[in-house]
DNA sequence: GGTCTGACAGCGT
DNA sequence: CACGCTGCCAGAC
């Protein structure tokens, strides 16, 4: 059964914990398109599955907070809210709560 | 059908 | 350390 990226990157946002992050290059990767993370952001960019998709926990892969189609400060607090430390529009010690799919 | 766009990543300056 | 350019790929027009 054929399945399109964007219902891949969704099923795989839900499987991040919360207090979890990931970043558009994992999702990208688990999806099976290593090189299609621009992709990811355009399908969360458009994402209507706001509760089913944890858009704000996708991260950019040098910890940068990235954007948000509700403003990238938003993200930030919704980040800050699950436990997650920003300093600087940055995560903190982003690389210990990545979530890489991996078992 | 082709063409343009984009919530990025990687490397150079 | 900060900013800029290039490359890549599915979706929208």
């Amino acid at each position: 059964m054929m399945v399109s990226f964007q219902e891949k990157i969704y099923l795989l946002l839900g499987q991040i914990p919360n207090g979890r992050v990931s970043t558009y290059k994992i999702l990208a990767k688990a999806a099976g398109r290593p090189r299609a993370w621009r992709v990811v952001g355009g399908i969360l960019n458009k994402n209507k599955n706001l509760v089913k998709t944890p858009c704000h926990r996708i991260i950019k892969s040098d910890g940068s907070v990235g954007g948000y189609a509700r403003g990238a400060r938003k993200k930030e607090n919704l980040l800050t809210k699950e436990g997650i430390k920003i300093k600087s529009g940055k995560v903190i010690d982003f690389t210990k709560i990545l979530y890489k799919f991996y078992k």
